[in-house]
DNA sequence: CTGAAAGCGCTTACAG
DNA sequence: CTGAAAGCGCTTACAG
């Protein structure tokens, strides 16, 4: 890409009859003293001649830019979509870019994308999707991050596992517990869980919360109660599948995310199985299709957009002090999940 | 940000024992001759020196960068959501980092942050968003695309309505035109319309084919069988509270957009009005949403990730020949449309 | 094929 | 407060 009628920096300083120097000054710094008289010259020249700074040259003499990066496990699921949306509504207002990536809950995909980003001198690293269960991948992980934080950029994450930069906490164990707690006071005691991968933090963590949420009652779930499969409309499909095939099949699926719930509704409503006569299902997330789901789904309610307005938030403060920003989820407990009759 | 132990080309070359100016030879064309030992060398060191090449400098140098520019309207519109999962994925088999930013349906906004991509020296810029009618909008535009497209960047667009760069042409006239002439021949005589803001050329086009297919059975839609709102769930909502609200009520309701009609039949279930058998609803695109609706949404699929794909493919080419790849989409009669009773 | 050098367009000590 | 100059880390004519 040559440039073509490309205004540089040196064009406004001889357009102002400044040095290229205090061009830059009057231009890139707001609170710079210098003569009024100038800073008028200058500030007019660059709106004469449609002056705008190449980000690039700034970088490499900065060593910083003025973009973002997003690292989500994926874009199409609209827990992630939510959550950007709240990212690039702050990022707008803080005039920053955001590079988005998708790691598709790949460690090493993830990894390449947070060296590629910080190559790319981002002002800060947002990282949405859960960390991983993988000593090795967390090691490297860390020690990128800390490179990049010691060097001044600003590293959040939306997951905890991960002791450096601030941190946006969603509460997965506490709603997953609540939410379980509140299935068994309707008088649910048989139960089959559609679980994602264990490698994800962010699914043990939910796993753990509804475990201990039907302990709280004295109901403990067997080996085969819980199925692990893709954190997807798909994964739940079959996972219900799976569960409901057994010789005694549950009268609540329980999966750790909507849009599990989701495509375990869909299964059932092919079967000829009725929700929540038959069997009641829960999701997790509060994503707007549980409330266009028939009947609406039963689930904890994230405010992913808020969650994602936070961490860019956070983002734009000081590594130090680390802050940490509890979010806690909201028991929407819908009519898909009722009393087993 | 300090660049902390960060090593540079020079620092390469030094360790290989060769001039900067190879050093970069070596590692940026790999079809460059040079003497097989020397590439090695050089090779060797970079890897064993972790070094990686600084974009800015490269960006500044060549005057092109390694990323991509994606221009949606709203990341948290699912619609948008896949399409971009599809230039993402294509992005990333190219080694291609994407900047996303949306729009908001605003043609201010919309400029200011192509100005923004262009600044940014990004290889390519996709819109996929709706373009506008609004001549000094679309003026504006031209002209910073044609600088844009001439200086070596490469943009294509998911919308009509520009006359530069490669197009993906999703044919939503079509589309509306066979859904309704499928609904006529359902029986359907009585229409309300759920369509979005009129500046937006797609929310036009599928109007147009909506009333064409009318039309082709003698159908004419009279100025109140249309309502005007939000091009979102809320939009259909209320929309669809208007439209019920008449003394004399459509018996088919068709949305612009799967969003809106799902937020129709949200309104219509809260109201107790039974569909299909009180009246038929449609939408528009696909969304997996529909699917997960009770009854499925009617509606025409548009294969979302594949429209992505295909941007950012034809963002690799060059801008001559012109390409324009045309999108059907398909016929989706869901049981959310049947015969009125 | 390889290297010395200029240049990309900014910012920022360093002098004045 | 302002300016001349060096430097950010690459690429790429231009010589050899």
């Amino acid at each position: 890409m040559a440039d073509r009628n490309l205004v540089r920096l040196q064009d406004v300083a001889a357009h102002a009859g400044v040095s290229i120097a205090t061009a830059s000054r009057m231009l890139s710094d707001p609170n710079y003293g210098g003569r009024a008289a100038l800073r008028e010259r200058v500030l007019a020249a660059a709106a004469e001649l449609g002056y705008r700074a190449n980000p690039h040259a700034r970088a490499l003499a900065t060593s910083s830019s003025t973009s973002v990066g997003l690292v989500i496990h994926d874009v199409r699921d609209s827990y992630f979509a939510l959550l950007s949306g709240g990212v690039m509504t702050v990022a707008e207002r803080e005039d920053l870019l955001v590079n988005m990536v998708c790691a598709y809950r790949d460690p090493a995909r993830e990894l390449e994308y947070v060296k590629r980003l910080i190559d790319q001198r981002v002002r800060a690293l947002i990282l949405a999707g859960s960390a991983f269960r993988d000593t090795d991948h967390n090691a490297a992980m860390r020690a990128e991050l800390r490179d990049y934080q010691e060097s001044g950029g600003s590293v959040v994450s939306v997951t905890r596992g991960r002791d450096i930069g601030h941190l946006v906490q969603i509460d997965n164990a506490g709603g997953m517990r609540a939410l379980a707690g509140a299935l068994v006071e309707l008088g649910h005691t048989s139960f089959g869980v559609l679980a994602g991968p264990l490698r994800l933090l962010t699914v043990r963590d939910r796993l753990q919360g509804l475990r201990q949420g039907l302990k709280d009652h004295g109901i403990v779930l067997s080996r085969d109660d819980i199925v692990y499969t893709d954190l997807s409309r798909e994964g739940g499909l079959t996972g219900a599948q799976t569960l409901m095939s057994r010789r005694n099949p549950p009268r609540c699926l329980m999966a750790v995310a909507d849009v599990m719930a989701l495509g375990a509704m869909a299964w059932l409503r092919t079967n000829g199985i009725s929700v929540p006569d038959e069997v009641s299902v829960t999701g997790f997330g509060g994503l707007p299709a549980a409330l266009d789901a028939v009947p609406p789904l039963a689930t904890v309610e994230i405010p992913l957009e808020r969650v994602g307005e936070t961490a860019m938030d956070l983002a734009l403060r000081p590594p130090s002090p680390r802050h940490v920003v509890e979010v806690e989820g909201t028991l929407a407990l819908r009519e898909s999940a009722a009393a087993p009759r």
